[in-house]
DNA sequence: AGGGTAACAGACTTATAAGTCTGTTTACCG
DNA sequence: CGGTAAACAGACTTATAAGTCTGTTACCCT
């Protein structure tokens, strides 16, 4: 019974500082002897917990990738208050992180999708479905934003979570070039502005 | 006087299918040979005209990705018109030559920054400064809009086209999926109702 | 305690990719 | 027409990376 969790912590460890090497690296262009190296671990320990390098990275995706998106972008928006205010916060909150260069889940995300487009269909249906599962919750705060009085009921909720989700995807890209704060700031600002044109009117 | 012609003409021959496949591939995962294939060339042929498989991936940037970016995003958006109309007609219209599968350059240059992050910084410098130019432009677009009176005075120009590129960026990442067109619909749509924000208001 | 298996170490195999080098073709020029 | 150099062909070298295999250590169970 302790061999298992012995297991899997070590398997957790090579999860973890994978997602970390691939992050900073990409994933072809990283080999299994560089997070080992950064492991101090072998060969035979690795292949012995997994297959293959995609087996492998495909268990990172959905074990690390998945939930941590989910704490970090989905959960923090459901809740009974102004969605609007949240996903604020939420984005804010995320952009800080980056600011920061701890690890930015949605970032990663967004560039994994970006490396494994046209070149590897499975790991690209894993990454979209994190995708979806966002977008899908992104509706849903809005819709339910309509009908606690948040949200104005003529907003496509759908074109508004794609619009979210891709200003976002698409200020972190921006965001590697250095002045990070700057740009989290106009960004957050604009976002604001933005929201004003979907919240919800008292009726004159 | 015509060999220089002929030279010029093999090298952009190498360099025009060596983007098609870069973009496809990415450059970590793209050797030489994929290229020289593509072309029916070998490789004495390539490492004549060319050091290194990354001097020869700078020339295509240099030579063929920024021109590219400049006359798709760029040039049409200078002018004397309306610059928000002209901006959502770029944009529209870059959308659309990514929906037909064909090279998008602002797409083509954002999978590469995100590619090279953190990996060659000196690659980097070139397509972040492509970046700029594009960034550059537009807000200059933006400012001559105040003076013609297309733009309210009080939009932060800099935070606008910060947040265009980024939103186009995300886009076309969301775009790889594959329902492109309902994605380019929604998108142009919440951009015309973001413009809605910053354009010039009749002062009543 | 000791047998057995999970967990790990690391040399080895095989494939691929960047870059080199020598030889061959092509085209221009006197 | 022949010499010369540019342009190209392709075998070869070297390095690196995925995956294998055999041997060793650590730990649990009876």
């Amino acid at each position: 019974m302790d061999k298992q969790l012995k297991r899997m912590a070590t398997m957790q460890r090579i999860q973890t500082t994978g997602l970390e090497v691939f992050y900073q690296k990409g994933y072809f262009n990283t080999s299994i002897d560089d997070i080992l190296k950064e492991l101090s671990l072998s060969k035979g320990a690795f292949y012995y917990h997994f297959q293959s390098k995609e087996e492998y990275f495909i268990s990172i995706v959905q074990n690390l990738l998945f939930r941590k998106v989910y704490s970090s972008l989905i959960e923090p928006i459901e809740g009974q208050e102004d969605p609007l205010d949240k996903i604020v916060a939420c984005f804010d909150d995320a952009l800080e992180t980056a600011e920061h260069n701890f690890l930015d889940y949605g970032f990663i995300l967004s560039n994994f999708i970006t490396e494994f487009n046209g070149k590897n269909p499975d790991i690209m249906n894993y990454l979209q479905d994190i995708l979806k599962v966002w977008e899908v919750n992104l509706v849903t705060a809005l819709q339910k934003g309509k009908t606690d009085g948040y949200v104005d009921r003529h907003v496509d909720s759908e074109a508004v979570a794609t619009y979210l989700i891709s200003s976002y995807i698409g200020i972190r890209t921006l965001m590697v070039e250095g002045n990070s704060k700057m740009l989290r700031y106009k960004y957050i600002q604009q976002l604001r502005q933005y929201f004003k044109l979907i919240e919800y009117k008292e009726p004159a």
